[in-house]
DNA sequence: GCCTACATCTTGGTATACCATCAGACAACG
DNA sequence: CGTTGTCTGATGGTATACCAAGATGTAGGC
């Protein structure tokens, strides 16, 4: 291939239209999902379609296919002749989520860490220094979304994009409890100086040390979690 | 509690009116879910939603409603401007869920092993021999039920019953190259051996034995499924 | 013969209205 | 005070209608 022919197909793959992703399903479940992961809605509470609608300024159509999908998800639990309400949570289910995200966690950033680049550890280094800055703002959910990115990048550089679904959607039913636990005082100092264990052993491609600082990671967060839970 | 006391309360629980789980979404999806799993509908085939209506003979709100659950489920796939279609598995997607499953199974397996106690292994006892039953009886979809019931009775003896969610769903991904690899004739006998070394691990409260033998059970079987796949 | 332009069909996306059932609240009644 | 009937609200299920966008087909002009 010359090197025109490949600044042709640049050009054609440029022209494409970007389509817009804005089916009204869409942003209405992403709505949603924010607002149960926020605790706008309380675990427990009921989620009346019609009162949805007018909130969302949609149509039942539209609300319904969203719980379904929610509910697929297990954000949301259907009562029998009741209708669906947010998903509860307790410490048992948290105690599982925690170490199913310790596995898959740990093996994800080991992989990273066997293949990681250049471009992959420099685009780990903005989200670190995104983390820290959040953390020194003190602002749970700026720290929540960092951390997302860092797992997410984590994930896609090691080939385990099944896994990071599972993991994002696990981390969206603990949701509550990350932002709680970021909550607690001494967590917000000392979650960013663990995930950096975990960055500076990718950095060293260190896979074995990248594990380790992963899984105590989240046994610190789990302890916290069962804290406030039990 | 005297024994009357207990009669007395049997019979009450006796009255109570089982609640027919059957929504008719609930069917459908059952339906549709068996469909796909079963190869009815081929992967990337067009699910078109008004003939769903006159297949299933619901309207389309249930078939919308349906299609979501599947889509978060990862069965179905959106197609922008097109509509759902069968999701498609290649051999990545497949090759993440086998390390997926090696990983959450041995596990689980392992908690089993630790815990197992006469109960538990006689319900394992009974799984087995019937997955060895319907193996000399050359039916797949028989050694498939069996063997979900198997790690159905491992997965909750454990306490991992979120990890058993997650194997479920991405069991019913897989299930086509479950059912090809069963088709392979070694498998057909090679399977239920192996089987049987994991719950001969779990008799003896072996657990490291009863990992072992785990991942070499699926990484045989993903084994067969790359020769399949790629 | 080929290309264009228009009409039509199909399909998904959305909204709305209707019905039957059931749960919970509440008032009437003994 | 407890039982009973009623009413309202929420839900599941369904049907229908409308719109927008792609696919298809067809006729007309070059």
């Amino acid at each position: 291939m010359t090197v025109l022919m490949k600044d042709n197909a640049e050009n054609l793959a440029a022209l494409r239209i970007e389509t817009p992703p804005a089916t009204l399903r869409e942003i209405a479940l992403d709505r949603m999902r924010r607002a149960i992961i926020g605790g706008l809605f309380q675990p427990g509470e009921r989620l009346v379609e019609r009162t949805l609608c007018e909130q969302l300024g949609v149509s039942r159509s539209v609300i319904r296919e969203v719980i379904r999908h929610l509910e697929a998800e297990g954000l949301v639990e259907m009562l029998a002749k009741q209708g669906p309400i947010v998903a509860t949570l307790d410490w048992d289910d948290a105690r599982q989520i925690y170490e199913i995200r310790a596995a898959l966690e740990s093996t994800a950033v080991a992989d990273c860490a066997k293949v990681a680049g250049p471009e992959i550890k420099a685009a780990l280094r903005k989200a670190m220094s995104e983390l820290e800055r959040t953390s020194r703002q003190n602002s749970p959910v700026g720290v929540l979304d960092a951390t997302t990115e860092f797992y997410k990048i984590v994930f896609e550089a090691g080939g385990n994009n099944i896994a990071w679904e599972i993991v994002s959607r696990l981390n969206s039913r603990i949701s509550r409890l990350r932002v709680m636990t970021l909550s607690t005082s001494n967590r917000m100092a000392s979650g960013p100086s663990q995930i950096r264990k975990i960055f500076t052993a990718i950095d060293a491609n260190n896979p074995d040390a990248a594990a380790a600082a992963c899984r105590a990671h989240i046994e610190a967060a789990a302890e916290i979690a069962k804290t406030i839970l039990a």
